[in-house]
DNA sequence: TAGACATATGTTAGCGCTAACATGTTGGCG
DNA sequence: CGCCAACATGTTAGCGCTAACATATGTCTA
């Protein structure tokens, strides 16, 4: 007589939870025998599994998936990072990721590092403590730290947006090469006095790169690129400002080559409220090829990117390395072009 | 001599994963201290709290949260359910949502039904599997399993966008009466020929209860209220579509409601597009107040809903639910204004 | 008929962390 | 000076599940 009777197993919590061990408990089978039923039925008998998944609905059992993961070190979780939500282009790679990753089962852990870097740092060390199968972010660029700590990790990641110098997969365009493109193209309508107009354009380096691109194109015809930034997000309201703006400072101004389609079309609703002709009076071009500016009059000239086929791209890498198969290219380039309205 | 030396400790998986207990060795405490030098920082001495900082610093520890879930049997997750990503709408909740909790160190773990009822059960047994802290679902209706998972957790449940009998928290707004105002601003204009126009209206049931709304204004005139449903999702495009089928199908139409603002707007750069005046020929309005609408000429007739301040409102009470503050009012009304433009 | 092999199930030992309780240590008070 | 509270830290025992290693049982081959 000692130390048998330990006393009662003290209940940590209320914990009315219906486990897994009372499943099989019911089904008459171990507990790794209900676990095989629902995980990986194909390892159970088939009248096993019956009288487990009958007793799961009787009790009418959740499973655990904190323990699950725990236990197996893996989630199926799918770390997706975005700058913004209030930008439709990351809402529509969302949406590709979605739909591919959601049809096998995993979930979307979305955070959003408003433009910051130290703030992607933060979401990738919460996410990696998730033991998330992959993750997917939006650009190149990360802080050191975050760096480090991506070059380490060894699962699935993609870079998406942008092409270069990635860690592991990288789905994207050419943003220098969309700059020229668009210049080129504004160029060969002969306009001379071209302004590029950026929303926020120190956090959005991808616009800055275009600009790159279409500063080069006009430098080597020798002209000015000159450049207005505006302080806010872009919006149809943040255009609208910006063609004031450049009205204001370039009176002079024959065409405008936005950073976005949001303020493209802005400002080319507002110039018809200030009854200026399009392309006439002022010339307009966009990026990005979204839905409203080819349902405008005139139809907005920009470059269309395919961002949902970059989401689910991105997606179908990411199942493939998870599948083990034989990782094709870790460079995508989803490619871009003109979409010409008459806007220009 | 005898159940002494057991064995090697058979490692797993290759796990070079560094744990808290060898932060806490390397700080010379024990694992909670260490836990609480990171968790609840007020309980530790401030010079012992810096030594542990120090050792995760020095280690690269990075924690696991899975673990640190299953033994406080709660995460920082916050499901989020919405039946689409392709409207603004929601994006727009989610984003007020994704602002309020992030902020507080909660992740928001989204799911997208597609407007399927099945399908939000079995997104909501997930969520509750991963120990989800609260839970903000669009809409009222769920089928009966899911319904009665939801009514026996115990934890804040907030269901958005519309008014009625919900299960815990509701914000929203009355989308009958909603849609009573459009008809009424309508009938104050003496339009006489108003044809309702809805996209997969059997999906957006609170689109049909917008149009329940409107047939009982209609009817109370003695007049009929045609219904148009296009079989595609709410988009410019399908705005454009929707507005020929009203002009084939209703020759003498004088106005059109729809259903949304993406319809509306895509249908009112249409009729520009064919020539068609509006209000002159035909007359239309929306619902929803999207930035679009008040940018096209002739700014459209809409409904303007408190979007982004919904998704605030909602994530503003789950966290007084889970701060234990006392639960103001279960259900809030944002309200919504007439947003008259030219368009009607 | 031994053996090699596949199928079906069970036993054991954690995954990495934290709740609950226990203990030590300080300072203030009557 | 002894007592109690308030702080600071430690010990123990799981959270609910699954990986890894058994252990049957049947099935086919030489």
């Amino acid at each position: 007589m000692s130390s048998n009777d330990q006393g009662a197993t003290r209940r940590r919590r209320g914990s009315e939870q219906v486990t897994l061990k009372q499943v099989a408990q019911a089904a008459g089978v171990s507990a790794i025998t209900a676990s095989r039923a629902l995980n990986t039925p194909e390892r159970v008998n088939e009248t096993t599994r019956a009288r487990v998944l009958d007793a799961v609905e009787t009790l009418g059992y959740v499973p655990n998936l904190v323990a699950g993961s725990l236990a197996s070190a893996r989630s199926r979780f799918i770390a997706v990072i975005v700058p913004s939500l209030a930008n439709a282009v990351f809402i529509e790679v969302i949406r590709g990721l979605q739909e591919t990753f959601e049809a096998r089962g995993y979930q979307i852990l979305l955070g959003n590092t408003d433009y910051d870097l130290d703030r992607e740092y933060q979401l990738v060390r919460t996410f990696l403590g998730w033991s998330c199968s992959a993750l997917v972010t939006a650009g190149l660029r990360h802080n050191q730290a975050c760096h480090t700590l991506l070059a380490n990790w060894d699962k699935p990641i993609v870079e998406v947006m942008e092409l270069g110098e990635a860690l592991d997969i990288n789905v994207g365009l050419d943003h220098l090469d969309a700059g020229r493109c668009m210049a080129r193209h504004l160029r060969s309508r002969h306009y001379q006095e071209i302004v590029y107009v950026g929303a926020r354009m120190s956090q959005d380096y991808r616009a800055e790169m275009r600009y790159a691109g279409h500063r080069e194109i006009l430098a080597e015809d020798g002209l000015d690129a000159p450049l207005i930034e505006l302080d806010q997000l872009g919006s149809l309201e943040a255009g609208a400002t910006g063609l004031d703006n450049v009205l204001a400072a370039y009176p002079r101004a024959e065409a405008i080559h936005f950073a976005n389609d949001d303020l493209a079309a802005g400002a080319l609703l507002h110039a018809r409220r200030r009854g200026l002709a399009v392309p006439g009076d002022i010339a307009i071009a966009g990026f990005n090829g979204l839905p409203l500016g080819q349902h405008i009059t005139p139809r907005l000239t920009t470059i269309q990117s395919p961002r949902d086929a970059m989401g689910r791209l991105a997606a179908r890498e990411v199942l493939r390395k998870l599948d083990g198969e034989p990782g094709a290219l870790q460079q995508h380039d989803v490619g871009f072009s003109l979409l010409q309205g008459e806007s220009t």
